[in-house]
DNA sequence: CTCTACATTGATCGCACGGTCAATGATCAC
DNA sequence: GTGATCATTGACCGTGCGATCAATGTAGAG
């Protein structure tokens, strides 16, 4: 027994993109401490001291999931911008962003819908109302002599974005950031 | 050994009453063949009797889950509209059915992300997909003589209301179908 | 009443899982 | 070199799962 020692950090890495890698390919259901210790070259015992519990590794993978695809979200560099175009600007990157990463995406909402306790939902739950903190202020400037209400415009826009999101998943081949963004300026008030 | 005898039809709408009762308050993981014979108060075998595997049963409750919840999609009765109040109308009545269904709405998503193989997924797309056979007619209507693509409009609809799917299983009692709807009046040509 | 076909039971199998742990290897300070 | 510390191993435990099946009860046909 015993073997090769590396630093926690790295190790932890190690079995953290294993777990990724083997969640992408088959699924959050595929992520067993066996699988994933084998996956990494490692014993299974290894996994269980480094994270505690299959608990701890997924919170750990889910946290590798929200930081590498719901991060960016920011209008920076976009002030000069009038504000409809900072908007469709925003919806842009977001679309373009699910169309690079819905593997990863999807993998979030299995996290979601796998589990009803509050474990994995607060996180997920937190990350998605950063969406409509980060849409709040450029829908308020758009709706501004308008008969649109700038809350319930970030509203549909929170919604319209998650659903497009669907899409990415059920047919990412398919799926076609321009038709949304054509149909956003088509409606575009003049 | 044996016991009372019903007949099959009535075993199976049992069988799977009790399963559904048991997704709806403890979610997909928690429908096992035990679970699920104790609860309709029969013997483990019998479910698989009846049902064959917990797939087979699975598929049945998927089934009523669809049939339940995205069956009613039609705008009969509403030749009478303008096409932009049909297409409202049409929104404001998914939506509202959202509110009504989020229960079997999340489970009919616990389906879809629990699984990557098509056993569940191609029976659900093949529902979706029929969200966007619904909106197509009513959308290209509404699309003519203005700069909006009846496609692309009819697709941005089904992302918004599956968006709106999603905020509505998130936080059932805050969301309110008024804030999209107003929205999307707002936004309205002229 | 008897025979046949079917519904029902619950013990049982094999399996994969999450988790534990004593034993062992590697590393480093002194 | 020596001892303390920590990483690592893999066998092992208990559990709950899907599934099977011989035994048994039930109902209806003749």
């Amino acid at each position: 027994m015993g073997g090769p020692k590396k630093p926690e950090q790295e190790r932890c890495a190690a079995i953290l993109a294993a777990a990724y890698e083997i969640a992408l390919a088959e699924g959050l259901d595929a992520v067993t401490a066996r699988r994933v210790a084998t996956a990494a070259g490692i014993s299974t015992g290894l996994v269980f001291f480094h994270f505690q519990s299959k608990d701890g590794l997924l919170e750990a993978l889910l946290g590798v999931l929200l930081d590498g695809t719901l991060d960016a979200l920011s209008d920076s560099g976009l002030e000069r911008l009038e504000p409809w175009d900072r908007l469709e600007r925003m919806i842009r990157v977001e679309l373009e962003r699910l169309v690079e990463y819905h593997g990863a995406v999807e993998l979030i909402f299995a996290f979601y819908f796998s589990r009803r306790d509050d474990l994995f939902r607060t996180r997920i739950e937190s990350n998605f109302g950063r969406y409509l903190q980060a849409f709040s202020p450029v829908c308020r400037e758009v709706a501004v002599g308008t008969r649109i209400q700038g809350d319930e415009l970030a509203a549909t826009v929170v919604a319209l974005v998650q659903g497009a999101s669907i899409q990415a998943i059920r047919n990412p081949e398919i799926f076609d950031p321009e038709a949304i963004l054509a149909t956003l300026r088509a409606v575009r008030p003049a």
